[in-house]
DNA sequence: AATAGCCCCAACCGCATGAGG
DNA sequence: ACCTCATGCGGTTGGGGCTAT
């Protein structure tokens, strides 16, 4: 006990929260809401800080928390999107509904990095083309050949005109997709040509969708879904990544947003201006 | 049954960012 | 422009449960 860096109290518990803290902090909550942490503690009688309060809630207690093993669609998720935005976990999470970044980023540490060193090795160490110990998600990397080639693909041929996608980040993802969020972090834009079809399309058949729904006539942004779901991404993916007609819809609609990119920067991922709108101008 | 080692995951820490004064 | 404070994020830690011996 003693100083705490985040908050300057003495008085602070630290580690494990018992039941009798987490009722306090539930009941709190529950009937005020959580508008500045820092006071959290002290009107809900707790002798933490609010960083610790905030983070029991987020991780734990919230109401729409998802608990439990994580299934098949999901780790398949994970891996796609780790593939896109690295280890921006938050961010990943806003794709799993009702899982935390500290949850998927605990599992990634654990067991997916795991799995796929596992892979790795075993793709080294022979020529066999399936992968052992990743067999549930093995349509993501059916051979090693196909996992190299998501790990090393060649960025697609370049399309008439350079063309965006909106990742929409947790929290305020409406918000942020229509230019209004505080925070600019919140949503992050992609130019799809320098990524692989493949890890795109995949990370746009997770909600909250990606891209063109930010911008494009709602209607068309549900067809194109539609269409999307239809062909089951979530099993195979190999065969989006080489669909023309999927890969041709989605640069048409892309292409129909007429955006320009001002930055004139077309290889990396870019933090989208606080209003989007700001871009069209 | 005891215990040593491993591993998972809840929680903490430090930093970045943004708002407001 | 600068400072302070609150919040959110990713990296890291260590307690406790599990497993092997």
């Amino acid at each position: 006990m003693g100083h705490h860096s985040c908050c300057n109290q003495q008085k602070v518990k630290r580690g494990l929260w018992s039941p009798e803290e987490d009722e306090k902090l539930i009941r709190y909550i529950t009937a005020h809401g959580y508008g500045c942490w820092s006071e959290v503690p002290e009107k809900a009688g707790l002798q933490r800080c609010g960083k610790s309060c905030r983070l029991r809630w987020i991780n734990y207690l919230r109401p729409d928390i998802r608990r439990g093993r994580f299934t098949p669609e999901e780790e398949k998720l994970i891996i796609s999107l780790h593939e896109i935005v690295g280890n921006r976990w938050a961010h990943i999470a806003s794709h799993l509904p009702g899982r935390t970044d500290n949850e998927i980023k605990n599992y990634w540490n654990s067991w997916i990095k795991k799995k796929i060193h596992k892979s790795t090795m075993n793709v080294s160490k022979s020529a066999q083309s399936s992968i052992s110990g990743y067999d549930h998600v093995q349509p993501l990397f059916a051979s090693s050949d196909q996992l190299d080639a998501m790990l090393f693909v060649p960025p697609p041929p370049l399309p008439p005109s350079p063309l965006f996608m909106f990742d929409v980040g947790a929290g305020d993802t409406a918000t942020a997709a229509y230019g209004s969020s505080s925070r600019s972090s919140a949503c992050t834009m992609w130019n799809p040509c320098s990524q692989d079809q493949a890890s795109i399309v995949n990370a746009m058949a997770a909600p909250p969708f990606l891209a063109f729904g930010a911008c494009m006539d709602s209607s068309n942004f549900a067809a194109l879904v539609d269409d999307c779901m239809e062909s089951n991404i979530g099993d195979a993916s190999s065969e989006w990544s080489s669909s023309p007609l999927i890969w041709e819809q989605i640069q048409g609609a892309a292409i129909n947003l007429d955006i320009i990119n001002a930055a004139g920067d077309h290889h990396q991922p870019h933090q989208a201006p606080s209003n989007i709108d700001d871009m069209f101008t």
